[in-house]
RNA sequence: GUGGCUGUAGCUCAAUGGCAGAGCACUUGACUGUGGAUCAAGGGGUUGCGGGUUCAACCCCCGUCAGCCACCCCA
């Protein structure tokens, strides 16, 4: 007991209080995904790294994924993101899976980053993804769904909002200032960082990048037109059918919006914190190359990745995240003393068997003792058998937070706690 | 990979270079069959680890480990 062994840098011990939290996230994940129609699969934890080679920027797969060689001297990655095992999947059984696919999951996930604030080693992600139509409409359908996750856990408008933007919109936009198209790449990059520099240091890495004065003016003329997106049928399409899902509320056009990542095509969002200096929560768009990239026949999608870290911090931060969870049972049953030790394992599997979660105290000690115990687990019920109440055949329940105490006959017991913990799921 | 801050009781934190403490928690009792409240007593420490300076180090210096935060990056 000297010396601890301590944990994995960037992993988290989930005591129960924590799993609660995730258990809840995961359920609040569960919901929305299943409302609109879409069904739960994983993948494998292990992959080789061939899989991310082929389609990963190289940062992911060289500097942040753990990689190890196995027994037969393969080397094995832990998978740093879903993607390129559902580009597998898909195209394993691309001829016999029904189109459009709406596939969601949640799972772990390990890159090999400096731990921070809202980034771990070993995260949880929620990924959701609509594969095989190629329309604004889908685009929508997936925002829409974030709106709803946020709605759900009761992240309102105020606090959070989803900015959208389009590639393709931009990259009309950009050659029609005379920038070449193999500066488009450059110029994403230019305006991922416009927020992240100061002006004059953001216009003279412009100039390095052999831009003329007049483009980086026309450069930032857009970023701060908000009515570029009228000028993409795409994007009038995308937020008409936002109205029409009515998740317009959390949703704004940005075109400072262009995300990290190569592969995406068209459509790009990502929600954020509204409060100053707000993360990232999620991120997403469509990609239009899933599953070439690995192989199969071109197929669209859209989707996105939501990590279980930044937006527990976000939940937590408003009160919002589920607090204070406590044992898994309501009911305790006492042991009065050690002659009645089995009088109470009997009581408590009668109540269990009657569909009542119960716990029994594992000893006799003194009765304040396994009173507080209860109180402290968050147990509301106590039964307490004694001489007294078997002389009579009655079992004393007490309500630990009604502080009041009845006796029961033994028999009416079970039908009497299914009664009070509907009840108390109905309130 | 770069930089900053912090490591003291189970927890949150004090302690001019001079006896290592408080609150909460825990144990026991006031109360021999009843939780949260009150009171009293008690148990608890290699001050992250290793070295150095000093008569004397939780305090200063060097190293190291860990945690947090920012940069980088963001699938």
């Amino acid at each position: 007991m000297k010396t601890l062994i301590p944990s994995i840098k960037g992993t988290r011990d989930f005591y129960p209080e924590d799993m609660a939290r995730r258990n809840w996230l995961y359920e609040k994940i569960r919901q929305v995904s299943l409302a609109y129609g879409y069904q739960e699969y994983d993948g494998p934890f292990l992959e080789k790294i061939d899989l991310y080679a082929a389609k990963s920027g190289e940062e992911l797969v060289k500097e942040q994924a753990f990689v190890f060689p196995d027994r037969g001297g393969d080397l094995i990655t832990l998978r740093p993101e879903l993607t390129p095992s559902l580009a597998r999947m898909v195209s394993q059984r691309q001829g016999r899976l029904v189109f459009p696919l709406r596939w969601w999951s949640f799972g772990p996930f390990w890159r090999y980053e400096r731990p921070q604030k809202g980034r771990t080693r070993e995260f949880f992600q929620w990924n959701i993804d609509l594969i095989g139509p190629n329309s604004p409409e889908a685009d929508a359908e997936l925002v829409a769904i974030a709106a709803g996750f946020f709605e759900a856990t009761g992240l309102t408008p105020d606090r959070v909002a989803i900015r959208v933007n389009n590639r393709k919109l931009m990259e009309t936009q950009i050659q029609s200032l005379g920038i070449q198209v193999a500066k488009r790449q450059d110029v994403f990059h230019l305006i991922d960082r416009r927020d992240k520099m100061d002006p004059q240091a953001w216009e003279a890495y412009a100039r390095e990048r052999g831009l003329e004065n007049s483009q980086v003016r026309g450069i930032l003329n857009l970023l701060a037109d908000s009515n570029l997106w009228q000028q993409s049928a795409e994007m009038q399409r995308f937020f008409a059918a936002l109205d029409a899902l009515g998740a317009s509320s959390y949703v704004h056009f940005d075109p400072a919006v262009i995300r990290g990542l190569d592969y995406y095509t068209a459509t790009v969002f990502e929600a954020y914190e509204r409060a100053a200096g707000g993360r990232a929560i999620l991120g997403g768009g469509r990609y239009d190359n899933l599953v070439s990239d690995v192989g199969g026949a071109p197929v669209s999608a859209v989707g996105f990745a939501m990590g279980d870290v930044m937006i527990s911090i976000v939940l937590a931060e408003l009160g919002l995240l589920q607090e204070g969870i406590g044992s898994g049972a309501r009911v305790l049953v006492t042991v009065f003393d050690e002659t009645r030790l089995a009088a109470a394992y009997l009581l408590a599997s009668d109540l269990r068997r009657a569909g009542v979660n119960t716990a029994c105290y594992p000893e006799a000690v003194r009765l304040e003792k396994q009173l507080k115990y209860a109180d402290r687990m968050g147990m509301r019920w106590v039964l307490i058998s004694g001489p007294d109440e078997e002389a009579r055949g009655l079992v004393t329940v007490k309500d630990l937070k009604e502080h009041t105490q009845i006796q029961l006959g033994y028999s009416d017991l079970a039908q009497v706690f299914r009664g009070m913990l509907a009840l108390e799921r109905a309130v």
